[in-house]
RNA sequence: UACCCGGUGGUGUAAUAGGUAACACAUGGGCUUUUGGUGCCCAUAUUCCAGGUUCGAGUCCUGGCCGGGUAGCCA
C-alpha cells in the first residue's frame, strides 16, 4: 500500500460508497443524512455519526441532510432542537441553508429536515399498504399485543384483526387519524409474519394513537408513525442514497427493506456501525439524563459530560473532535476507545494553536530583595513558539512576584529541578534567580521565599553561559489579575464506569473528586477581557478556557487538559 | 436456549484479487529544549481455538469457543 495511493485506506463504509459510485448505483449521487431524535442533547459518540455522514458526503463530492427524526411527540422539545442545530454547526458541518429550519412554524428547507413534515406523505403511503392488504387495523391491547408477538426462541400469533377487509381497514385508519378512538386502542400493523424468527418482522406496529402536542405539529396529529415506519420513508423521500446508523438496528434492516419494497419507492441502503465507546465516562442518552437530573453533574454543558455542549464549555476544539473521529476509524464490532487517543487530538490541535500565558494557580509569594523597590519592567513574552506568527506580548516585572507552590520543594528529592533553598531557576522570559530564604508562620507553613536575581540575565539568558535545571512560570503582584480556576478529572474512577458491585450502578463509580475549585489564582494582566470560550495554555500548566461565567468581576477558567506532565509521572513512580 | 452480527498488540484501527502482520494511542528509555510542553529516535507487544485447502492463510472452507444485538404502542 502506498501513502500516494488514493484509494487506500477506506473504512468498510467508505468502500461501500467508492463502490457504488464505481458501479453508478445511483447515478453518482451520494446522499447521507444525520438524523437525531430531538430528546436529549448531543455527545461526543453522535460526533462520530456526524463525521462519517458529513464527512462522507464531503470526501465524496455529495450532500448530507440534517434531519430531526421527531416521531415521538412526547420525549421532544424545541431546545433539543436548537442545541442539535448549534452543536453540528459548532463541529464545522454544513447543510446548506441552516437558518430556515429554526423557525417550527416553517417548514424547513435547505439541507435541514423534519420527519414531521412528512406526516401526511407517510399517512398516504400507510393507505397504500392498507389497499394492497399489507396493512391492518389492530384493536389488541400492548399487553395482548406482545404476548401474542411470541418470545425469542417461540413464534407468535395471528392477531384477531389481522383478516379484516380492506374496506373495514380503510375506514378504521381513517378514524384513527381523525381522533375517534383513545390513545393506544388501536394500532396499524403491517401484515407480514407472525412466525418470523426476526421478531421485528412479526406484524411490527406502524402507527399508534397518541393524543399528545407535537413541538412543530401541535396538535394537527393524534396518529404518530413507529420508527421503523417512518424512518425509511423519510430517507426515501429524501433520497438517501446511503442511510448510516448504528448496529442495533441490523434486525431492523429486513423490515426497513420490506416497506420501501411493498411501496416500490427510492430504496437508499442501510448500513450499520458500531457505536463509540469511550473509557472512564458514560454515553447512553438514558445515563446522561441520569447525571444531569440526579444532579451528579451541573447540566448538560458541565464541563465534565461528554456531551458537544460539555467539551465545548470545557475548551475542546471541532478540529481536535473530528480528529478524534477520523482516528478511531469506523467497524462493526463494539471497543471501547481510550480517553487519552481524545486527549491526545486535544493537545495536539491545542499545541498549535493556544496562545500561551502565564497562571499561577496556587501562588507562593516570591520577594526579589535586590530588585528597585517600586520599579516595574515589561518584558518580551512569546505568545505561540509553535506560530511566530502569533508574535509576541509584554509581561510586567518587578520586586513581589507570584510563583506555583508546587515549584519550590525546602528538601527537594531526587529528580526535582525547580526552586529550593539556595537553588538558582529561571523564571520565563524575566531573570535567573536564587533562593535566599523561607518565611514561615507559626505552623511552618511556608507564606513567602525571598530571593536575589541576576540583572545580567535579563529576559532568561545567562551572559556567562551558565545553565539552570528548570524554568518557573510567575505572575507579578501588582498587576496579577485575579481568577477562579476549575480543575476536572475523570467523572468515574473506573474505566468501564458500568462495573459496578452487585446492586449498584454506574452511578456508584462517580469520581468524588471531578471537579476542584481553585478561587484565589493570579493571571497575567493580557488576560483581562478575555472572551467566554477563548482557549489558552497555561504555561507548563495545561489549556484552559474561559467559561461562560466568567465576568468583568470575576474571571473564571475552566482546565481542558493538562500538559503532558513527566515531573507528576515521575512522583509516581517514586511513591 | 431462536435469529442476526462480530472476534488482529494493553487500546483503536490497517493489511482492498491468498504473498514480509503495519500505523496511531498508551507504556518504558534516550536526544533536544527559556514550558519536566513541543519535536526527534529507540524499545516492548498482535491475527480466539482446532482441523482443512494451498508452495503460501489475518484473509478461503468446516467445526468449536467467546462477545454484542433483538421479545416498546421508544428511537
Amino acid at each position: 500500500m502506498h501513502a500516494n495511493d488514493s484509494t487506500a485506506k477506506f473504512d468498510f463504509v467508505r468502500a461501500i460508497v467508492a463502490e457504488d459510485l464505481k458501479t453508478d448505483k445511483w447515478g453518482g449521487r451520494v446522499v447521507t443524512r444525520f438524523p437525531p431524535e430531538p430528546n436529549g442533547y448531543l455527545h461526543i459518540g453522535h460526533a462520530k455519526s456526524i463525521c462519517l455522514n458529513f464527512g462522507i458526503a464531503a470526501e465524496f463530492a455529495g450532500i448530507c441532510h440534517l434531519r430531526f427524526d421527531d416521531t415521538n411527540p412526547e420525549k421532544e422539545e424545541q431546545e433539543y432542537v436548537n442545541s442539535i442545530i448549534e452543536d453540528v454547526h459548532w463541529l464545522g458541518w454544513d447543510w446548506g441553508d441552516q437558518t430556515e429550519g429554526l423557525d417550527p412554524t416553517e417548514p424547513a428547507s435547505g439541507g435541514l429536515y423534519y420527519a414531521s413534515d412528512y406526516f401526511e406523505q407517510m399517512y398516504e403511503y400507510a393507505v397504500q399498504l392498507v389497499k394492497a392488504g399489507k396493512a391492518y387495523v389492530c384493536d389488541l391491547t400492548a399487553e395482548q399485543t406482545r404476548q401474542y408477538r411470541g418470545t425469542l426462541t417461540e413464534p407468535g400469533e395471528d392477531s384477531p384483526y389481522r383478516s379484516r377487509s380492506v374496506n373495514e381497514n380503510l375506514d378504521l385508519f381513517e378514524r384513527m387519524r381523525r381522533g375517534e378512538f383513545p390513545d393506544a386502542s388501536r394500532t396499524l400493523r403491517a401484515k407480514i409474519d407472525m412466525t418470523h424468527p426476526n421478531l421485528n418482522m412479526r406484524d411490527p406496529i406502524m402507527y399508534r394513537i397518541l393524543h399528545a402536542e407535537h413541538h412543530r405539529t401541535g396538535d394537527k396529529w393524534c396518529i404518530y408513525p413507529m420508527y421503523d415506519w417512518a424512518h425509511g420513508l423519510e430517507d426515501s423521500v429524501e433520497k438517501i442514497t446511503h442511510s448510516i446508523c448504528t448496529l442495533e438496528f441490523e434486525n431492523h434492516r429486513p423490515l426497513y427493506d420490506w416497506f420501501l419494497d411493498e411501496l416500490g419507492i427510492h430504496h437508499p441502503q442501510q448500513i450499520e456501525f458500531a457505536r463509540l465507546n469511550l473509557t472512564y465516562t458514560v454515553m447512553s442518552k438514558r445515563k446522561l439524563l441520569r447525571l444531569v437530573e440526579q444532579g451528579h453533574v451541573g447540566g448538560w454543558d458541565d464541563p465534565r459530560t461528554p456531551t458537544i455542549s460539555g467539551l465545548r464549555r470545557r475548551g475542546y476544539s471541532p478540529a481536535a473532535i473530528r480528529e478524534f473521529c477520523k482516528r478511531i476509524g469506523v467497524n462493526k464490532f463494539n471497543s471501547t476507545v481510550d480517553i487519552a487517543l481524545l486527549e491526545h487530538c486535544l493537545r495536539e490541535d491545542l499545541n498549535k494553536n493556544s496562545p500561551r500565558v502565564m497562571a499561577v494557580l496556587r501562588p507562593l509569594k516570591v520577594v526579589i530583595d535586590n530588585y528597585p523597590e517600586g520599579q516595574v519592567e515589561e518584558l518580551d513574552a512569546v505568545n505561540n513558539p509553535e506560530d511566530p506568527a502569533a508574535g509576541t506580548r509584554k509581561v510586567p516585572f518587578s520586586r513581589e512576584l507570584y510563583i506555583e507552590r508546587e515549584d519550590f520543594m525546602e528538601e527537594p528529592p531526587k529528580k526535582f529541578y525547580r526552586l529550593a533553598p539556595g537553588r538558582e531557576v529561571r523564571l520565563r522570559y524575566a531573570y535567573f534567580v536564587t533562593c535566599a530564604d523561607v518565611v514561615k508562620d507559626q505552623n511552618g507553613q511556608i507564606v513567602e521565599l525571598h530571593c536575589t536575581y541576576d540583572p545580567a540575565t535579563r529576559g532568561g539568558d545567562a551572559p556567562d553561559g551558565r545553565k539552570v535545571k528548570s524554568t518557573l512560570h510567575w505572575v507579578c503582584a501588582e498587576h496579577a489579575l485575579e481568577a477562579e480556576v476549575r480543575l476536572y478529572d475523570n467523572l468515574f474512577t473506573k474505566e468501564n464506569p458500568d462495573d459496578a458491585p452487585e446492586g449498584e450502578d454506574f452511578t456508584a463509580n462517580l469520581n468524588p473528586n471531578s471537579l476542584e475549585i481553585l478561587s484565589s489564582c493570579k493571571v497575567e494582566p493580557s488576560l483581562a477581557g478575555a472572551e467566554p470560550l477563548s482557549r489558552y495554555q497555561f504555561e507548563r500548566l495545561g489549556y484552559f478556557c474561559v467559561d461562560p461565567e466568567t465576568s468583568d468581576e470575576k474571571l473564571v477558567f475552566n482546565r481542558t487538559v493538562t500538559l503532558r506532565d513527566t515531573w507528576a509521572r515521575i512522583q509516581k513512580s517514586q511513591r
